[in-house]
DNA sequence: TTAGGGTTAGGG
DNA sequence: CCCTAACCCTAA
C-alpha cells in the first residue's frame, strides 16, 4: 500500500493534503502524498497512537526530518480534515492481511494428510521430492516440524532418496500409487457385488464378478469380499485359488500350455470342461469353507519359507505374490507341502 | 512515549 | 489578515 498512490480515487486524492509544490528552501517540510499513505498504512498496521513503531518500521518511508511526534501531529491534521481515512485504513488493513496470508501460504510446506488428519511422512516427503531434490536446511526444518520428526530424519530421507536410482524410485512410486488407489477406492468391491431381486448378496456371482476384474485379489480385497459375503478371508482366498486352477486347466486344455509360463501346472485329475457346468457345484460355500479350513493349517508358514527360499531371478515376484496374495496360484488346494517344496526347489 | 494544548510559518 | 499544516511544549 505504502508507496503506490495510483490506487486512489479522485476523492481520496483531494482529501489528502496537496503535495508541496513550493520551494524546498521552506523551513517547513510539507507532507507528500506518499508519506501520508505510508502513515495511513502504518496506522492500519500498528494502530493509532503507535507512532514510535510506525516511525521505526522501515516498510513505511517518511522524510528523514519526521519525528514520531510529527507523525502524530500529521495524523491529527488528517483527522481534522475529515478525509475518508476509515476506508483507507480498512483497505490498507485488508491488503496487509492478504499479503501476510499469501506469504504464509508461499512459505508453508505442503503436508499430505490421511483421512484422520494425521500427517503422512513418506507421502509428504515424496511430494516435496518431486519438486525439489535438495531442500535447504530451513526447508528441512519446516518439513521435520510439520511431520513431527527430527530434522535428521528428513535429511537422511532425502539423501537416501537421491541415492536411489531414478527408475527404481519411479517404479516404487507407481506401485505405491496403484496400491493406494486400490485401497482407497470404496467402490472397488462394491460395484462387483451382485445381488438378487431381494437385495441379497449373491455369493458365487459376486466372486465371479470380482474374478473377472482381477483373478489375483490381494489380501485387503479378499478381506473386503469376505466381509461382504459373510465368510472368512481364507474362504475367499481358496475360492480364487481354485478358480484360477480351473481356468488354468481350461486354458491348458485349450492351447495346451500354461498361461504365461508362470501359472501352476494344470492338474489333470479333476475335470471341468465348461463354465456353465461348475457354478452349481461351487455356488454353495460349504465345501469350500471346509477345504479352506484344511488348507489353512500350515499355509502361512509354508509361504514364508517359500518366499525366503526363492533365490531365482523371479524371487522378487514370488515374494510379492506371497506377501500380497497368499493365493499365489497354487496348483491345487489340497497340494501337499512336499509338492510345493519341490516346485520351489525347481 | 503519547495526548493534547499551544505556537508559528506561509499560502491564499 | 485569516487559516491551517507543521512544529513545539508538557503533563501524565
Amino acid at each position: 500500500f505504502g508507496s503506490s498512490a495510483d490506487s486512489l480515487s479522485d476523492k481520496q486524492r483531494r482529501d489528502l493534503v496537496v503535495a508541496p509544490s513550493q520551494s524546498s528552501s521552506s523551513s517547513r517540510s510539507m507532507w507528500s502524498t506518499e508519506e501520508e499513505l505510508a502513515l495511513i498504512a502504518g496506522v492500519a498496521r500498528f494502530g493509532e497512537g503507535e507512532w514510535k513503531q510506525i516511525a521505526k518500521c522501515e516498510e513505511f518511508v517518511f522524510e528523514p526530518c519526521r519525528s514520531k511526534q510529527d507523525l502524530k501531529d500529521k495524523w491529527r491534521n488528517l483527522l481534522k480534515r475529515g478525509a475518508v481515512l476509515d476506508e483507507m485504513v480498512a483497505a490498507a488493513k485488508k491488503r496487509d492481511f492478504e499479503r501476510a496470508h499469501e506469504r504464509e501460504e508461499a512459505e508453508a510446506v505442503f503436508v499430505v494428510h490421511d483421512e484422520a488428519g494425521e500427517a503422512l511422512y513418506k507421502e509428504t516427503l515424496k511430494r516435496y521430492f518431486q519438486n525439489e531434490r535438495f531442500p535447504r536446511p530451513e526447508e528441512r526444518e519446516k518439513l521435520a516440524k510439520a511431520l513431527n520428526v527430527g530434522e535428521k530424519s528428513v535429511r537422511y530421507w532425502f539423501q537416501n532418496r537421491r541415492a536411489k536410482g531414478e527408475e527404481a524410485a519411479a517404479k516404487e512410486d507407481e506401485l505405491a500409487a496403484k496400491k493406494k488407489a486400490r485401497a482407497n477406492d470404496p467402490d472397488c468391491g462394491i460395484e462387483c457385488i451382485v445381488r438378487n431381486a431381494a437385495g441379497e448378496v449373491q455369493y458365487y456371482q459376486t466372486l465371479c464378478a470380482y474374478y473377472e476384474r482381477d483373478a489375483f485379489a490381494k489380501v485387503d480385497e479378499r478381506k473386503m469380499l469376505a466381509n461382504v459375503l459373510g465368510v472368512d478371508e481364507s474362504t475367499v482366498r481358496f475360492w480364487f485359488a481354485n478358480r484360477r486352477q480351473r481356468e488354468g486347466k481350461q486354458k491348458a486344455a485349450h492351447d495346451g500350455k500354461c498361461e504365461a509360463g508362470k501359472r501352476p501346472l494344470p492338474h489333470p485329475s479333476e475335470g471341468c470342461s465348461e463354465g456353465a457346468s461348475w457354478p452349481a457345484e461351487l455356488d454353495s460355500n460349504l465345501p469350500e469353507t471346509e477345504i479352506a479350513a484344511v488348507g489353512e493349517q500350515s499355509r502361512g508358514v509354508q509361504l514364508h519359507k517359500r518366499a525366503r527360499v526363492s533365490t531365482s531371478a523371479s524371487a522378487q515376484m514370488q515374494q510379492e505374490e506371497a506377501a500380497g496374495g497368499a493365493a499365489a496360484a497354487p496348483p491345487k488346494v489340497m497340494e501337499t507341502e512336499e509338492v510345493m517344496a519341490a516346485r520351489v526347489a525347481r
